[in-house]
DNA sequence: AGAAGATCTTTACAATGGAAAGTATTGATA
DNA sequence: TATCAATACTTTCCATTGTAAAGATCTTCT
């Protein structure tokens, strides 16, 4: 009974948080972003947040439940940054699947925290909790549609553009988890541009002399 | 002094295991295929090798150390795999570099556990290993001599060898992340041998009609 | 044989995940 | 507006883990 200040100026913990699940999604991704998901435990982001450790189990299961619904903002900012990259831009197809590679590299490099837990292959996610598998589907189909336009104007060739959508996908995340670990740079490669660059020249124009 | 027996037919447990730091190795990697590198605890560890819960320490520094250990074990295999498969083969450098990459995938899909841990972004090895990084360099450069021999042949564009290798090797990496994770799958591709023949088909054709 | 060093055990402690049960707050309904 | 059920949070409790410190036992080298 002692602490039922509500001093409207005081930041007193009121007993209800009152908007505790965003603010634990904005605070996990903050822990990432410092310490790996390795750093990421209930117990800390509880007190961050302010509340005791067993609060935020009210609102995730556990660690996959939280991270899927970060994973699904990270998917729909990275949706975000490819659009960006496209918009404004010469509508050439081609040009266009440059710029949303680069969007994603930049995604990858700069927001590391989302990267890793979007892309990231040993980070527990609930893969198939449906607000992620929508998210997902949203950005493979954002790329896949420009596959399809480069195919109507002739500039690639006629594959399933499922299956090549998904490889030039996979080829991307795995050059981007090239430079973030530097294997990239150890092999000669600086930056982004020049990635991003070399992958497209052998993707578009093969590795074989013309 | 309860337990002094030394009868040769028992496996009574000796003081000295005798062969710890071989068998923490073993005995991790079976852990990581039952559950993962999340699964691998220094004291389930201890556990199997039948010591206490603090010898391990005396071999590995904590868990960074040990799988150190257990990746570079991985690139030595890896780079058996992908000889093998070249092996009594062709000689023609893109035929061999079609079979190194089934055999990549291989390893990546039959042995999940070494290449969780030995390409596994997320997973937190120590990769200042002196003996890791030689099985790794060791492994880049039988692909990167590939490129070489191809290149004198005239079978590829003249481009810097390292920096192909690396692009070619991480798009793999990329495509052997998806169809561990069922993207693949997902967009239509069935097995390894479809998805390599894809991307060796991109990656040498280019996606540029000729 | 004896010392030095490696290998392993015992003990102890702080941090984490998470279960169970209780308390406060909100909002809907009668 | 009084009540009541759901929701949001706290308290308490326990098993498991990582890791430090110090001691016991074995091996090896001289």
């Amino acid at each position: 009974m002692a602490n039922k200040e509500k001093s409207p100026d005081s930041e007193a913990q009121a007993y209800h948080h009152g908007r505790l699940k965003e603010a634990l999604k904005t605070v996990a991704l903050e822990i990432v972003q410092e310490s790996g998901e390795k750093g990421l435990t209930f117990r800390e982001l509880a007190r961050r947040t302010g509340v005791t450790h067993t609060a935020p189990y009210a609102h995730y299961k556990n660690k996959d439940a939280l991270l899927a619904a970060v994973a699904a903002d990270g998917f729909r900012k990275l949706a975000d940054r490819m659009d960006q990259a496209a918009a404004d831009l010469d509508p050439d197809p081609l040009v266009q699947l440059a710029a949303i590679a680069q969007g994603y590299l930049q995604f990858a490099l700069e927001d590391t925290a989302y990267h890793e837990i979007v892309f990231g292959a040993e980070i527990s996610v609930d893969r198939d909790d449906p607000e992620l598998r929508a998210a997902d589907d949203e950005a493979f189909n954002f790329v896949r549609r420009l596959f399809v336009s480069a195919q109507e104007t002739g500039a690639i060739r006629d594959l399933p553009a499922d299956k090549l959508t998904m490889i030039l996908w996979a080829s991307i995340l795995g050059c981007a988890e090239a430079l973030r670990m530097g294997v990239a740079q150890k092999r000669g490669i600086e930056d982004r541009e020049e990635l991003i660059h070399l992958l497209l020249d052998v993707m578009l124009g093969g590795l074989a002399p013309r």
